[in-house]
DNA sequence: TTGTACGCGTTATCAT
DNA sequence: ATGATAACGCGTACAA
């Protein structure tokens, strides 16, 4: 085995065939024979060649890799919707390059620069929960870039989005609460900017209203995510002088923060206090009392819009109407949400 | 805002000047007019002129961008490494590739292969579970391309590797539990091929051999990396005629699956059972009681992988010797362990 | 079926 | 300080 790189050049000058002739034989080209097309790659393997990517996509005019763009790794749903997008990019022979913002607009901007620099196949893109100005997104569309948003979108950016109805799943919650008898519910949330989470708290007031429940400013909580912040607010709703008897919280993670000050403060869960949390989390089935949760199909979030993303990427130039899937997601009621 | 693709030439054409001009101007080289520069740099933004990567890259020899093969990413030591990879990678404008393995040898091999093609700058590699075969490693490194390994290494290949002291750590768990008066200590670790799981083993053998505790086969358990192959070990553990009174668990994931066990079976802990888990997820904390685990320094390791691998890209020729970096975590006691 | 010549966008080398 | 030319490795018209 020699250390040295085999390109098309030196198996074509072994045979004695153009370079044109090995590169069409290994890519199995329609018009070329049998025999050099054997020939060429019985040698190409003995060789370990391996076709230069670069190369190749310096004139394919982007890469074979996708831009995947999240707030952070760690939050469970992005984990998990990733390893949906690898099944798709994994088939049709894509790399993905994935870009943690960690919720900064900066961030997120030099992220778009650099990936459109790297001439990237297409986005695929959930907003930092700090981002406000679209600029960046502009700038992709008005390259012809494929963009797909998925969980947390942008409405001011014509493009293919793949969301869940954040709206309907936690209007189902609170009417889920509601109809086990609570009668001060609160809404624990993310950052005021964040869509989806205001999306919830939508869900959250019209199910109010429908049943005639007052609307309680107090009860309508705008956190940050980071555990400090959420321990705050955590306390300050907790010790309100008319505390909630159940709260649905914006994420699992939020809930367990819930769960800890409650606990801290001697608050019975599900018997004073009934809570309900997002992501379904492997650990909130040991929670005790078990964590009712909704439970998102991440997964298949980050598949769909993988597939969505391809078909712009494979047709490039169809013109297409932006389509916005909603993907279902459902209650997962266990111990913290009282029985009757 | 034009929809056309900016390129050098179109700059040179612009200000009558040589693309070599343009080139150097935008990258700062030294012998450069300041005022051509100048002259250069606007019209460039003014035109949102994004230089092409990957025509960039082809003469690089190799692309700005390191791949990231881990097992899964849903794997919280793993999605934290991560974000210390990106920390340093960021910094000197690389981006990180990354691809998961799912525990498949098959897969693993298909990635390396993919990934050199890609003509990637280098490899931060930590192993599937089912890898047996080196051969992928050996073609990495038969290329002088850039090769560390972190948390899952291979001892066959000559490369650097950052790892935590699995054995040590493990020994001090063992011995703690034997301190406070546990006599039947079970470890419930992971495929027999991972070698971690095996360091633990080993770490925990010699801990109850040094205090002269017998090695009992049936408490050395070694399960795959899915809840129901954990399940039913669990089950077995647990209805052992002389079940244990302290089980060391492979990975907190574990540990969760012998909670539930022990719970169904009205095993108390920790009064009949402690436990201590492996990687100190948040949840851990919450659990009741809650979870004693090993803390490891995931981030530090990745940052640390990171930073080694840049060193073999910055001095390719440079000959060194393939260091090994051992970082240090800890015991994080908390309710599952019993007092005295 | 195969070969020739050129292009992909940029940088390096060698002139000037 | 700037320009001309040849790489980087491969694909693709077009020609033969």
């Amino acid at each position: 085995m020699s250390d040295k790189i085999i390109k098309l050049k030196d198996i074509a000058r072994i045979l004695s065939v153009s370079e044109s002739t090995v590169s069409r034989a290994l890519r199995d080209h329609p018009r070329i024979s049998q025999a050099t097309r054997e020939k060429v790659k019985t040698l190409a393997e003995q060789l370990d060649y391996m076709p230069n990517q670069v190369a190749r996509n310096l004139q394919n005019r982007h890469m074979n890799a996708i831009g995947v763009v999240v707030p952070k790794l760690s939050y469970y749903l992005y984990a998990q919707a990733i390893s949906g997008m690898e099944e798709v990019a994994e088939q049709l022979g894509y790399n993905i390059i994935i870009c943690q913002t960690n919720e900064s607009a900066e961030r997120e901007q030099a992220i778009v620069q650099d990936l459109l620099s790297t001439r990237i196949a297409g986005f695929i893109i959930s907003l930092s929960s700090a981002t406000v100005d679209f600029e960046h997104f502009a700038k992709i569309k008005r390259r012809k870039v494929p963009l797909v948003f998925f969980n947390r979108e942008c409405e001011d950016i014509h493009t293919d989005r793949v969301i869940i109805d954040n709206f309907g799943v936690a209007q189902k919650a609170v009417e889920h609460l509601i109809e086990r008898g609570c009668k001060r519910i609160a809404y624990f949330g993310g950052p005021a900017e964040v869509q989806i989470s205001n999306r919830r708290l939508e869900g959250y007031r019209a199910a109010l209203t429908t049943h005639q429940f007052p609307l309680i400013p107090a009860y309508m909580v705008h956190t940050e995510f980071n555990s400090k912040s959420a321990y705050q607010a955590a306390d300050r709703l907790l010790r309100l002088p008319q505390p909630p008897d159940a709260i649905l919280a914006f994420s699992d993670q939020f809930a367990y923060t819930l769960y800890q000050r409650a606990r801290e403060l001697g608050i019975d869960i599900p018997n004073t206090l009934s809570l309900i949390g997002f992501n379904n989390e492997p650990a909130t089935a040991l929670l005790q009392p078990a964590l009712s949760t909704v439970d998102q199909p991440a997964y298949a979030m980050g598949k769909t819009a993988a597939e969505i993303l391809f078909q712009q990427i494979q047709r490039p130039n169809d013109y297409y109407r932006a389509q916005t899937k909603v993907l279902q997601s459902s209650l997962v009621l266990r111990g913290s949400t009282r029985r009757s």
